[in-house]
DNA sequence: AACTATTTATAAGA
DNA sequence: TTCTTATAAATAGTT
């Protein structure tokens, strides 16, 4: 837009392409933040760039990647810089789950039937993707949890305890590990392990 | 931005405010285009107006919404428009169920463990009421399926299979239609129902 | 919706 | 990345 116009396709010089992203993400945020608080409106923007670097921005988000916002009176201060990027992460997330069931109700609300039954499978199967993703994640963390346990030596009662309680829910025999390490989407349509594993586990 | 800065504050005449939305919405659309086309990255931008109304854009819909690509050789046309804006919608949001599982992966690959196991539990419960939400449609449009059998006193055989199947999967005493018609939150954690429904039910 | 005077964004160069 | 600057684009106020 300056110095000569340039043509709407992609830019194949990588260098100018990856100039051209920076300039214009910047820009992209910018408008997005003016939007919202001009308009008093909800704005999420994300960006994933070719090479998969993930960029995104929620509304009061928006505040802290344009460097407007210092975070003010935020709960808790974390330690470190990837602890306080992953808080923002998991922020996001949450923020886009929002956005979702928003738009979700948006579509049930304004034409009941007007979705198929085929429609709605397909969005089921879709965030059943998502929980086995998270749950995945969730029996990584406790199995590691373990593997601490076992190699610390302390509480062997306990770690007996826990184990159990997973051979309970999961099965003794089950593959879980090797399930658990397959992050493509699964063939099965019917997941039957229980949508939540009790906190008390974590009690210890 | 012209004829004269304007603060970056909240407009609060609500005319100048929904001209300026309409305006500068516009323009982030077609500046996500941009950066899309330009970088060849992928772009999403969602946008809740104050008023609630909804509109998004993701990579490829972004054309549709600006008009720069009529459908090309779309697979099927719907009779009317809103149909047409419906399939919109259903593919938008399965568009942004698609970021949303990059994100998760993004989040898992770069520190596991980063996350804490409460993180995950919001984030897997949050995801759980998604799916319950599209179940209860599913739910209500074989519900609505069944009552049109009814009334046309057609396949009155049919009915009663269609009817006993559901009996099966939800128990005779479980009141669905009242838990169906609950859109807030649950307040059980635990959802233990078959999280997907046999498609032949729709081959009759 | 249009128009247009200005402000803003940004392509190219450093 | 960051800065500069000439120019293209976006848009605030007006019609």
């Amino acid at each position: 837009m300056a110095r000569g116009k340039i043509q709407m396709k992609r830019i194949e010089n990588p260098v100018h392409r990856q100039v051209t992203f920076c300039k214009r993400r910047t820009g992209l945020l910018k408008k997005a933040k003016e939007l919202s608080v001009l308009c008093d409106a909800e704005i999420g923007v994300f960006i994933f760039s070719s090479h998969g670097k993930f960029y995104e921005t929620m509304q009061g988000l928006i505040e802290r990647y344009m460097k407007c916002n210092p975070l003010g009176a935020q709960t808790e201060q974390p330690r470190d810089k990837q602890a306080l990027d992953l808080k923002g992460e998991i922020s996001l997330l949450k923020h886009k789950i929002d956005g979702l069931q928003k738009g979700l109700r948006f579509i049930s609300g304004g034409g009941t039937g007007a979705m198929t039954l085929d429609e709605l499978n397909d969005l089921e199967k879709h965030l059943e993707v998502c929980v086995y993703q998270i749950r995945s994640t969730k029996m990584d963390i406790m199995f590691q949890e373990i593997e601490l346990l076992k190699n610390k030596r302390i509480l062997k009662a306990a770690n007996e305890h826990l184990q159990e309680k997973i051979d309970e829910q999961y099965g003794i025999n089950n593959p879980m590990q090797q399930v658990l390490t397959d992050s493509q989407y699964p063939l099965w349509t019917n997941i039957q392990c229980p949508l939540t594993i009790s906190n008390e586990i974590y009690q210890f």
